[in-house]
DNA sequence: CGAGTGTTTGATGTAAGTCAAAATAAGTGG
DNA sequence: CCACTTATTTTGACTTACATCAAACACTCG
């Protein structure tokens, strides 16, 4: 993937920031947004604490963001796929909040905030879309408190297979066959199970012929079933 | 409370959206702004599904914003007290995705989202303000995460308390004493406890004297107790 | 090719859920 | 204002889903 590629050219334009700018004012967004050096599995985009000054738009690979407790667990608080933005949670607090961290080779837009702001105040188009954005990780984050509250584990696995495979549609990918970005023990620490119950989720998954797994390749057999919450073709009551 | 108090007047306004418009534009904000009548307890302002049109601010009272799940069980995703904006995670569908019903008796002011933007349009400060309004609500979102993925009941609880004492400090009220505008019930389904527990805890918490529970008035008596989690003054390994 | 992660599988423990029922509080209509 | 109904809260006995502990088994990558 070349290095300077603009959103004119970039194929996740239709998914990312410049969807919401007309043609004729893309340029403007284009001139503010730095594309960095890519990013190796490991290193961290940002950390917890460092000034706030930009959100990012993946534009290859994948990250996570996670935050540490007083006794300095970790806790992962989101995967982050191409086309989505990364650091939002920063913006109140003038400093990150959370690490966001390369789970594989990946490379980010850099979008440095108060230009962004800028802008979104002469494109209101661009400041609707922002605010959409924000509304939208607010609504994730409900959807997630409600698995985490109410949900069984199966639930929980089911439910984070379903969300990726909708974002690799979103990409034009295939949403049956997609290879997971992270590891058992990532999957784990954002359901808030332990490492050993994912694993054994995904064997009986497969056990029952809902999913096809071979490592972090999964394909998904038995869509339907998955929506089920990971009850095997359960009937009302 | 006077049905038609205006911003200016407010007191709310230090902690509310006046905080981020100069007083020359106050006006503008005051302008666009309902006030309607009070909510009865139990009375919905707004429900998921219903065409989105405004954020409202809570100006009395207090609300609980719920949604259902498919099969019907009803999740807690967040409490607003005065001085506070609800309604946010509507924005990027155009519809409500979540209910919004009034604890106790309550008044709010009716903020159209689309003169919102206008407004932010020509107040640089009222944008970057609502921008921040909802980096918040992400942020404190992950905090959510972490406390129902990771800690236990008594963190749970304890966390919820110190959370409410904080925003009655922010109204300048006291944060050792208060009453709790929800039931048990709405207490252990937002922390994705069983009613029995969240009981349990209190009790507990005010046999370890951390507490004074007399129903739903609450007296803080050991602050530290609580931040340690429940576990009553445990020193570090 | 060996050291170090990451993943799977099995055996056992426990925090919190569920069920049941009493005690208390809050409405509500006569 | 009081009797009655209906919700909310508390307490106790029992159950369970998932965590924890332990150990073998793959990768992968210097």
């Amino acid at each position: 993937m070349p290095r300077h590629v603009s959103c004119n050219d970039c194929s996740l334009s239709p998914i990312c920031l410049p969807l919401a700018v007309a043609p004729s004012q893309l340029d403007e967004l284009d001139g503010i947004i730095r594309r960095g050096r890519p990013l190796k599995r490991g290193e961290h985009l940002f950390r917890a604490a460092a000034p706030f000054s930009a959100v990012y738009a993946v534009r290859s690979g994948s990250l996570k963001t996670y935050v540490l407790s007083d006794e300095g667990e970790e806790q992962v608080t989101g995967f982050y796929l191409p086309g989505e933005i990364v650091g939002m949670d920063g913006i109140s607090t003038a400093h990150h909040v959370s690490n966001a961290k390369a789970l594989e080779t990946a490379t980010v837009c850099e979008i440095p905030f108060h230009r962004l702001e800028d802008l979104s105040q002469r494109i209101p188009s661009l400041q609707h879309h922002f605010f959409s954005l924000m509304s939208n990780e607010i609504r994730a984050d409900r959807e997630l408190h409600m698995l985490l509250s109410k949900k069984s584990a199966d639930d929980r696995v089911a439910s984070l297979l379903l969300s990726l495979a909708a974002r690799q549609q979103r990409r034009g990918l295939s949403s049956r066959r997609f290879r997971l970005p992270m590891s058992r023990y990532d999957i784990a620490n954002y359901l808030g199970l332990a490492v050993e119950t994912v694993s054994r989720i995904f064997t009986r998954f497969q056990q029952q012929d809902m999913l096809l797994v071979d490592g972090r390749d999964v394909e998904i057999v038995d869509r339907e079933a998955l929506c089920g919450g990971g009850r095997l073709h359960t009937e009302a009551p």
